[in-house]
DNA sequence: GCCAACGTTGGC
DNA sequence: GCCAACGTTGGC
């Protein structure tokens, strides 16, 4: 048996556009792999640090108003990126092979969604998210670790209901 | 559409 | 190893 280690929290931005909260929910099993991640620091935390249980935040970005849209928990654990190895597609890069992988993926299934989207705007103005990675000027990692504190704030002020 | 911030690339 | 150029992200 693996050792327990505390549950970990974590972000992930996606484009509504392309792949949003609502697509999760309609996948099978409410699940689906969160591949075409092409940053260093965003794999590493996939690679490393995910692990099954941990909660996700499922954040919308370039859109309007961004904002926390649901709330999704880790089902697989890091596993190849097979778009990345595959020359056809459009996230292929010729770094990586089957046997050394440059790129990895988790399996994410949406859990809860917020009755309303927790905008950016609001985030910024809750008193406490201080130090919050998402709120730093400048931020753009697509996966990033939120903080036991800033998780409970978040979700103990804005109410979600199971998908 | 603009553009600041950032990560990556590649010449040296 | 430095750093300018470039492409991308993502809020506004």
């Amino acid at each position: 048996m693996p050792v327990s280690r505390p549950r970990r929290y974590w972000l992930v931005k996606s484009e509504p556009d392309v792949f949003s909260f609502d697509d999760l929910i309609a996948a099978p099993q409410h699940t689906t792999g969160w591949d075409g991640v092409r940053n260093y620091q965003a794999r590493n935390f996939m690679r490393d640090d995910m692990k099954l249980g941990d909660l996700v935040f499922f954040y919308h970005s370039s859109t309007d108003p961004a904002g926390i849209a649901g709330v999704a928990e880790i089902v697989r654990e890091a596993y190849p990126d097979a778009t990345a190895l595959d020359p056809a597609h459009a996230h292929f890069d010729a770094r990586g092979t089957p046997d050394a992988p440059t790129w990895y993926q988790v399996d994410v299934r949406a859990r809860e969604r917020f009755t309303q989207l927790v905008t950016l705007a609001e985030l910024r103005e809750s008193p406490g998210l201080d130090g919050m990675e998402l709120l730093r000027r400048g931020s753009r990692l697509s996966v990033q670790p939120v903080s036991a504190e800033h998780w409970k704030l978040i979700t103990a002020r804005w109410t979600t209901v199971p998908v």
